[in-house]
This record gives C-alpha cells, sequence and structure tokens, in this order.
RNA sequence: GGCCCCUUAGUCUAGUGGUCAGGACGCAUGGUUCUCAGCCAUGAAUCAGGGGUUCGACUCCCCUAGGGGCUACCA
C-alpha cells in the first residue's frame, strides 16, 4: 500500500486535532489532501493532533473519523490502519519529538526557558502598552548548558526555545500563494516543548511531518503566519522542507472563522440531515477551487479527474447553503431509481413510515406505465405488466418516481409521502380551511368517492377521465375538484399528480379519505 | 501595536493589457400545469476607492479602506 521506496511519492496529511467535531473547514481540507494523493496515485495519511491534552477528547476524535468515513475520505495510513511511520497520534509519539529537541539543544539551536508564565505576562502587557512587538526577550538566551541543567535538576519549571537566528530570512514555496520569505528580526525565540513536557503544534507539526515525509503540506490558511517559524526548524533538523499549499479559509456567515456560533457547519449535521457524502465532496470541492466556467457538477471520479492544485483560489469562501441543496439536489436527480428507492426507503424505515399504518394492494391494471414520461422503473423493482406489491418496494419504486424532482432533501421525504404510509399525515390547517371548509365541498368529495367507487379499472387514466368527467357533470372547473380532493388525501396543497397520487394510495384509501374530508366539511 | 494574506454581482467563481466582463446558486418576471417541484425563456445585479504606468487597464505598480490570520507553554 505505501510506497516508500524514493523520495519522489507524493505523501499529504490530514492533521486535525480532536478538539471538536469535523466541520466544513477541516472537511474540505481533508477532501483537498485526499484528491491530490488519489488523482496522482500518493499516499493519504491521517495524523492526529492531540498535544493539547487539556481539549482533546476520545469523542472527537471518533466523530472526525466518522466524519471522514461518511464523505468516503479513505486514508492509507492512520491511527487505526496502521502505516510504515507510525505512530499517527501525537500523544504517542513522544519520544520522537524529544530526541530532536535533544540534537537541537546539543547543537545550541534551541535552549531551555524557566520564565515563569508571570513573567512573561508582564512583559506581554509592557510590550503591549509601549505598543512594541509582541516577543519573548530572551532573557534565558544566554544561560549556559550548565546553568540549565541545574536549574532542571533543581525542579525548575521550563520550557523548550528555539534559538532564532538574529539575521537572514525564512524563505519558502506556496504552490497557492508563490514564494514567501520573512526576515528573522520579525520572529521571536517561540516555544518547542512546552513545560508538561508535550510539543507545540510548530514543533510537533514539523517533526512528524519530516518524518512521514510528507511532501506536500496542505492545510489552511491561518497555518500561513506560522510557516515561517516551522521552515525553521526543518532547517535547524537537517529535515528537507516540503511543499506548501495554503488553503483559502472558509468563512461563516458574518465573514469571521468558522466556529460553533456559525450553526449548521458540522459534517454530522449534513449526515443527519441525510445530505448524499457525495454531493457534500462535490460542494466542498468548490470552496476554494474551480475547474473551469462551466462545469461545477462532479462525480468523486472526475473530481479526481479534473482537480487541480494550481487552480486553488487565494479567496476566503462562504458557505452558502443555498447553493450546497441545489449541489445536493443535483446529485439526487441523477441517482438510479433503484438507488433513488434505496435512499427514501432507509429514510422511511428510520422515521418509522415503513412498515406503514395500513396495507394497500394496487389494482390490476396499474402498470409501470402509470408514470408517464418518468424513466423505466428498473433494479430489483416490479417489471413492466407485473403485479405490483402494496408493500413492497414495488409500491415504492412507483411512488418515487411519481414524486420526482420535488424530493430535494432526503430528510424531507416523510414529509412529501408520509400520507402513502400512515393517516397521521400532517394537516395544513389552512389549506383544510380554504379548500375543504366549503358548502359545496362534500357534495363533490362524495361524488367522486362514488364514482371512483364504481371504477372497473383503477389507473391513472381511467381515474383522471372519473374526475375530468365528473367535474363537466358538475358544471365547475376540474380544478374545483382536484384541490379540495389533493387536501383531503395528502392533508395539503402540494403533492405530486394528483391522479397517480390517487392510484397509488389505491382505491379503498382514497374513498375513505375522501369520504372523511366530506364529512368534515359539512359541519 | 507589529507582521502576513485576501478583495470580480448578495454568494461561489471564469477571465484577458483592447471581451457586450462569462457561468452557477439565490432573486424577479413569463411559459408549461391540477398544486408544488422541475424544465424552458427572460431580467435585475459585479471588477472596493484613489493615484500612477500605458495609445488603452478589471488585468501591472503604489496608497487607502475593508475583511481575515499570526503574534500562546491552542492547533
Amino acid at each position: 500500500m505505501t510506497d516508500n521506496s524514493g523520495g519522489n511519492t507524493i505523501r499529504v496529511r490530514f492533521a486535525p486535532s480532536p478538539t471538536g467535531h469535523l466541520h466544513v473547514g477541516g472537511a474540505r481540507t481533508a477532501l483537498y489532501n485526499w484528491l491530490y494523493a488519489r488523482k496522482t496515485g500518493g499516499v493519504f495519511v491521517l495524523r492526529i493532533e492531540d498535544t493539547d491534552a487539556r481539549r482533546s477528547t476520545r469523542e472527537s476524535y471518533e466523530g472526525i473519523l466518522r466524519g471522514m468515513r461518511w464523505l468516503g475520505l479513505d486514508w492509507d495510513e492512520g491511527p487505526d490502519v496502521g502505516g510504515d511511520y507510525g505512530p499517527y497520534v501525537q500523544s504517542a509519539r513522544g519520544v520522537l519529538y524529544h530526541t530532536d529537541a535533544s540534537r537541537l539543544i546539543e547543537e545550541g539551536k534551541a535552549y531551555h526557558c524557566f520564565c515563569t508564565p508571570g513573567r512573561l505576562e508582564e512583559l506581554k502587557i509592557e510590550q503591549k502598552e509601549k505598543k512594541l512587538p509582541i516577543k519573548y526577550d530572551g532573557l534565558c538566551r544566554g544561560l549556559s548548558v550548565e546553568e540549565a541543567d541545574e536549574k532542571i535538576k533543581a525542579g525548575e519549571q521550563h520550557v523548550l526555545r528555539f534559538r532564532m537566528p538574529e539575521e537572514g530570512e525564512a524563505r519558502f514555496r506556496d504552490i497557492v500563494r508563490g514564494d514567501c520569505k520573512v526576515a528573522n528580526s520579525e520572529l521571536d525565540d517561540f516555544v518547542l516543548i512546552k513545560s508538561d513536557g508535550l510539543p507545540t503544534y510548530n514543533f510537533a507539526v514539523v517533526v512528524d511531518d519530516a518524518r512521514m515525509k510528507i511532501s506536500h503540506v496542505i492545510r489552511g490558511d491561518d497555518h500561513l503566519s506560522n510557516t515561517p517559524r516551522q521552515v525553521h526548524i526543518y532547517l535547524a533538523l537537517g529535515y528537507r522542507v516540503p511543499k506548501f499549499v495554503h488553503l483559502p479559509m472558509i468563512l461563516g456567515g458574518d465573514r469571521t472563522r468558522l466556529s460553533k456560533r456559525h450553526g449548521a457547519v458540522s459534517i454530522d449535521w449534513y449526515s443527519d440531515q441525510r445530505y448524499l457524502p457525495d454531493a457534500m465532496v462535490n460542494y466542498l470541492a468548490l470552496l476554494g477551487w474551480s475547474f473551469d466556467d462551466r462545469q461545477e457538477l462532479f462525480s468523486r471520479k472526475a473530481l479526481i479527474d479534473r482537480f487541480s492544485l494550481k487552480k486553488v483560489s487565494k479567496n476566503p469562501a462562504m458557505f452558502d447553503n443555498d447553493k450546497m441543496e441545489y449541489i445536493n439536489a443535483e446529485h439526487f436527480k441523477k441517482l438510479s431509481p433503484a438507488q433513488k428507492v434505496m435512499h427514501v426507503y432507509h429514510v422511511l424505515k428510520d422515521e418509522g413510515y415503513i412498515p406503514g399504518d395500513f396495507h394497500v394492494d394496487l389494482e390490476k391494471p396499474v402498470d409501470l406505465k402509470l408514470v408517464p414520461g418518468t424513466e423505466p422503473l428498473a433494479g430489483n423493482g416490479a417489471e413492466d405488466g407485473e403485479r405490483v406489491e402494496g408493500d413492497g418496494l414495488g409500491r415504492l419504486y412507483l411512488i418515487v418516481s411519481v414524486l420526482g424532482n420535488r424530493l430535494k432533501l432526503l430528510k424531507d421525504a416523510p414529509g412529501h409521502i408520509g400520507y402513502f404510509y400512515k393517516d397521521d399525515y400532517d394537516v395544513d390547517d389552512n389549506a383544510v380551511e380554504i379548500h375543504l371548509m366549503r358548502k359545496e365541498v362534500p357534495e363533490r368529495l362524495d361524488r367522486l368517492a362514488d364514482s371512483l367507487e364504481g371504477l372497473n379499472y383503477f389507473d391513472r387514466e381511467r381515474v383522471e377521465e372519473t374526475v375530468r368527467t365528473l367535474a363537466d357533470e358538475m358544471k365547475i372547473e376540474a380544478g374545483e375538484l382536484i384541490h379540495p380532493s389533493r387536501v383531503a388525501l395528502t392533508g395539503g396543497t402540494v403533492s405530486p399528480d394528483i391522479f397517480q397520487v390517487i392510484v397509488l394510495l389505491g382505491r379503498e384509501k382514497t374513498v375513505e379519505r375522501l369520504r372523511k374530508a366530506a364529512g368534515i366539511a359539512k359541519r
């Protein structure tokens, strides 16, 4: 699986810290790494950055993995699958950080610092007041190794700091930003190892990326400013500096950094809402990347095909839920009938709509031509001309087919077609008021019920004919019959083709609901 | 405070030293129809502002403004 034969293998990584759920920003970063790996035949590594012991949790860790699996972003090396460069959890890599830290100390590139948090705090306040750059003043820089060792032996709290060269600058190449450089004078002696013995982010990330042979560091823009520090560490340790790719941030609706208060930013939320993972992947890909000026709907495969780091945008993007829904709807449209039915079936089942409150045996000659103009229903459903079982998948096939593009979010399926399965479907009171509570309605519904009851053949054609004929007889518009019927049968003013609804609801249920509504309307 | 990054319609974006500045979501209007969705057609809406460079700038340079990030013993 892993190829460590040469130094040219492309190796990328997603390195979340388990301090919260997987949000859209993190997911987008993971996705770009994954896409790049899959496109180039490289290796995608998952590494958990849990050096912040206080905030890291097991739940977050599991949640992140769950989110990635839901999105279909599989990793080649990681905490659960292993690999040649493990462990893949920072908390288990302590010895590695200390090995490299020791080298830096020996070479005089890092030094112990015994300044108390209190002193550092005062220093910061003072610098702020004097409007000076806020940076460590290097008090412990001059301590000899012996002096430092003594203090350590005496049990003094200490951290390890990087000895920033006073002259020179750090340079690096970023595929999105171009060449970057920062003068060393802008940087200070930042901390490498915290007093609890754990490495800081900047140190750990370099040691890990270097030792894991990461070739391209693809991450959020918020890390750009830290990159010069990291470059210093790479150089000091004699490691090869990887290529960097800093992705523009994804912003919340108020254009600030994404956080909990922005609501629906968790990948979990989208999976709970039953968005399609492929749609999510598609939309996420578009946040900071585009292929050209025409295509924006991509299958997973097409994305891998087209993806290029060179086309990554520099601009921060806002997550737009409307567009996300649109992309989701487009992906849903493209599913095969069998796939749609499968998805809808699971939703209805999970929400308790299947099995339903009642049984419907569709009558002959109900056939699959029931729905003129829709694509033929394939898969394990009913074949043309075959008898359709009332409660089986066959009826659901027809229902889903009749529903057509009305279903955009799977989560809404019960709302759209629940009345096919339950008697206590939602009723729109306003619709009842407008369409049912009128004196002429009861007679119309009763007469329609009579007509339908007397039909020899209960298929769409006959039903429509019946309704229209009755309307003619009563000298009213067909709509005068259709609208109250829709409310009577579905509880609302919105539904698929009413004749198809009638057929799929079945003669018995249709008549029952029409009569019941007529009864209500009489009052 | 210091440093860094970003700036094309409400949003995501394409774009070249000379284009009617293109597409998509959303929005509006009309058509199809039993409602809604869909589909089709049409429309409103953009180069943040100011200076340069240039025969000519959305495009190159500078400044300003706005937004974001880093400046932590967070990542």
